[in-house]
DNA sequence: TAGTCGCCGATCAATTTGGTCCTATTTAAC
DNA sequence: GTTAAATAGGACCAAATTGATCGGCGACTA
């Protein structure tokens, strides 16, 4: 189904709070688990993940915990968890051949809607999730993009 | 990594392979397993399901197989195959509550995500994907949607 | 009526995923 | 310095998902 998996929402609930916590301080993962109801040592695993690639910044000892850095996009978050993003196996492993190989009728036009995906998950910070999160412009902004299948 | 399961690369494969078949007429399990090198049980099961849901229409006996039906979408084909399209639990089973509930902070912005994606998915034929593979206007349907990030 | 096809349920192995446990290592506070 | 709080990270496990296979049944055409 295109499913993000339980640690990529967890990591951005994650981000989505740290940023949402002024002024910024350290926060610490028992802080996090604790209030949206999260495993704590799977959660430390997704922040050790977010703090390996850059997108926090880790503080060890009493007083420890994590800092959202600024301008984390949503596809960083999901490619840090999960690896790099790909709608289908042969896009992200060129030394892997698939059984189709050059066969495939199909590559080229996944690639487009994988390039769309990609970046649009690129157009949006944690910042951005903030914002929709919190704003009552919510209406404003489904009204702009959803046509049709707004009850899905 | 949102990938797509390889019963939906089937699927697509497939369906884009009846419709560029002219004239039309019923193709079976087998001969598009040949050509495209899919095991023949599984592909049978994919199909079944697309006619299932109607995407094709089935016939049995001697000289029976698949016909597709004309404007099919890629999300068609991929709520078929794998149910309802989701990038999170949370969206497809209100029944089922979640474990973050009232205190979640990344539903409402995934939302907009997700319905982003499906208008994307549900924007686009089979026909179209027939299209963007043959017609060497790929680069020219690069250079309009592609502005960053394109060697992803 | 025989052979070719779709339909469907059961099953299985491999992989992925969600989750736990245990042991370092770092570091601020006392 | 010692202690306690925090991150870092490896090993492990159970459940779910996935890819794939098998066998029997029903439909249909020649």
């Amino acid at each position: 189904m295109m499913k993000l998996s339980k640690k990529t929402d967890y990591g951005l609930i994650a981000m989505q709070h740290m940023a949402s916590v002024t002024p910024s301080r350290p926060i610490n993962t028992k802080e996090i688990a604790h209030q949206y109801n999260i495993p704590v040592e799977l959660l430390a695993k997704v922040l050790q993940r977010l703090a390996k690639h850059g997108l926090v910044i880790s503080q060890n000892g009493p007083k420890g915990g994590y800092r959202s850095r600024k301008a984390v996009t949503i596809a960083d978050v999901i490619s840090a968890i999960e690896g790099p993003i790909g709608i289908t196996e042969c896009m992200h492993e060129p030394d892997e051949q698939c059984q189709q190989q050059e066969t495939c009728n199909i590559r080229t036009p996944l690639q487009f809607i994988q390039t769309s995906i990609v970046q649009l998950l690129e157009s949006m910070t944690i910042e951005d999730m903030a914002v929709q999160n919190t704003l009552i412009s919510i209406d404003a902004i489904k009204s702009h993009f959803v046509t049709e299948g707004a009850t899905r």
